[in-house]
DNA sequence: GTCGCTGCAAAGTCTTTGCAGAGAG
DNA sequence: CTCTCTGCAAAGACTTTGCAGCGAC
């Protein structure tokens, strides 16, 4: 799967990717590069949980002290990232929202109302069916999200 | 399908039903009924509409201008009938909720982004392949939502 | 009568906005 | 240099809470 030569592993390569398709979209909209956008965009990157503005902001406090960044920022740059469809949103039942980035592929969402833990998946045959299902009524899919909530393997055992 | 000789119809009894229901619970729990509490069951029946808590607000004060009826009881009954499974509600991108009643069958939805019309479906096979998917993974489900966003068939022709 | 419910207003959350100075291009 | 960004604090939107009087049981 992987080249034996190469010095780079995957998960690096896709990151340069990302960003380059970061400042790419900037570029195109007249809009600056900043080290605030940069950060968000590695800490989501980095991160394999769904995060909150707040949450986001307490990473990047954490792990870029020296930088001041306030929370306005990161919901700026959440916002400005989800318009160009790099990062997707979740809704839920609590208020807040929670944000992925959208470079993954597209998944579902298994969520344990006791533990709050997000598991992801995919399910070819569901896939199939919306598309069959807005064909049918004519309607114009841009996108779908499908949450279950329930209690997870672990919390059942606790 | 119907009963000819019935001066009911079909919407009255379950209605009636519902609110046999409601009252059921609330003894249940020592809780009492209320003018207020029956108005908001009766709206939540009555529209077709995936209401707010504002639009639910502003429609009993249309509907019962006698009944002085504040927001915070509208809030504080939304959240006892969801607790208690009678009223589902779904969360958007945007901020705040959407409430339904959830005695009507279990449906998903179409989200047209334009106008902001939700249709509603269900389709067999994904609730099918949701159970699969849970009993495969040892998640105790409670209840899933689903929601494909676009445009409808409306919005395309204009 | 008792104890929960209600409206009101105040307090809380979470998010957005205005502004003046900082910084990218 | 210009024009966008940023942090801060203030403003907003939505929701919850405290309280005293009201009303269901």
């Amino acid at each position: 799967m992987s080249n034996l030569t190469t010095n780079f592993d995957d998960r690096t390569i896709e990151y340069q990717q990302l960003l380059e398709d970061f400042k790419m979209l900037l570029k195109k909209n007249g809009l600056k590069f900043t080290i605030q956008r940069e950060v968000i965009l590695e800490m989501l990157y980095n991160s394999d949980e769904h995060l909150t503005p707040e949450s986001l902001h307490h990473l990047i406090q954490e792990k870029h002290s020296n930088l001041k960044t306030g929370i306005a920022t990161v919901y700026r740059t959440l916002a400005l990232l989800e318009d160009s469809h790099m990062v997707t949103s979740l809704s839920f039942g609590a208020q807040g929202k929670k944000y992925e980035l959208g470079a993954k592929e597209h998944h579902d969402h298994l969520i344990c109302t006791e533990c709050g833990t997000i598991t992801e998946f995919v399910d070819e045959d569901i896939e199939k069916r919306q598309h069959a299902i807005t064909d049918e009524l004519g309607f114009q899919m841009s996108e779908h999200s499908m949450q279950i909530y329930g209690i997870c393997k672990n919390c059942q055992n606790k």
